[in-house]
DNA sequence: GCGGATCAATACGGTAGCGTATGGTTTGAT
DNA sequence: ATCAAACCATACGCTACCGTATTGATCCGC
């Protein structure tokens, strides 16, 4: 009857992280704080600070981790040579367009991290590791397709800046993410 | 020997939103703070209060004033009759590629209004219709270039994206926005 | 030059969030 | 059972920011 571990009594730093990850995709930012992300977890901030030496701490720790699932994980999930490339591009845009859900996934939290960059050196540095490696592995993917050299990195460039555009837009309810991109 | 109007002696709330852009430009919707910005005014919040209600009036305006320079504005410029549907389409795109520099412009402001917009009701209300109004004009702009009806709203939500991203792109200083658009 | 209206400076109370300090509770080894 | 370490709650001081209240300065009609 016992669940797999139902309630868990004592938190993990990890967890905190991943609530860190929450309050970010709702609220931005700015919403990374203490208290509030406490009471998520229905606990003190008291907690907080046996874990953590405050809240930069929290925040290198979620850019840490952002920074595996955001490039590694995702590229060593479509990076499978038994596909053709030209199927691997379509594999990956297929999970850019579609809600990659929690944790630390989806557009929120992509789109609240870029925020995020625009006003802090390591959220950006961060970010920019992630934008290079993704262009990078888009512009090999290309290259691979048959794309002309001279040309890979463009094509790599327009194609993840309408997939980021689309992204953002997707956030406002506008339109479905389901547009054809074969153009590119 | 007298400047044009030497150090305005009294303000305008327009004074007050231009500065108010300035500080979200700069430090994103969570750096709209009355105190801040009258200092960048070399003034005391003492002013503002006799401006403004209160921060959400601030706020409003700015919503309201860039409604207009974000869409109008811009739209009235490209939208020259004279002009073939595509030399307007890439004097578009050289617009939106470009620093279009104070105030109220920016790639800066633009994506600290998204941000904005994610977390902040009026801020989406705005955005959203800011979005659909390029994107009419895109969709428009493909017709009038012969692009087949059914065509044009996915073209000009593909470029309406591409031109987003890239915006945001831009801003960690990844690469210039000087790439080739003229595949789609 | 007087007096009201316009605009700004200063001082105040209130709230929210950070980080610390200190004490309480649980856990595990012996 | 006991003790120490791990973990959490509560209370506190501190700062930043909001909005108000009060007073001070400046401009203009007459």
């Amino acid at each position: 009857m016992a669940g797999k571990k139902a309630t868990k009594v004592t938190l993990t730093p990890d967890d905190w992280v991943k609530a860190g990850f929450r309050a970010l995709s709702a609220g931005g930012p700015q919403a990374i704080k203490v208290e509030a992300i406490a009471k998520a977890l229905t606990v003190s901030k008291g907690s907080f600070y046996w874990h953590f030496k405050d809240v930069s701490a929290l925040k290198a720790g979620m850019l840490c981790h952002w920074l595996q699932v955001a490039t590694h994980d995702i590229i060593s999930y479509v990076a499978d040579d038994e596909l053709e490339p030209k199927e691997q591009l379509r594999r990956l845009i297929d999970i850019a367009t579609s809600e990659k859900s929690e944790p630390y996934g989806g557009a929120q939290a992509e789109a609240a991290i870029r925020d995020w960059a625009r006003y802090d050196e390591n959220a950006a540095a961060t970010l920019k590791i992630v934008d290079a490696t993704r262009r990078q592995f888009l512009s090999a993917l290309f290259e691979k397709s048959g794309v002309s050299p001279g040309q890979c990195t463009s094509h790599a460039n327009i194609l993840y800046a309408a997939l980021i555009g689309l992204e953002q837009l997707s956030l406002t309810g506008v339109f479905e993410r389901k547009n054809d991109l074969s153009a590119l």
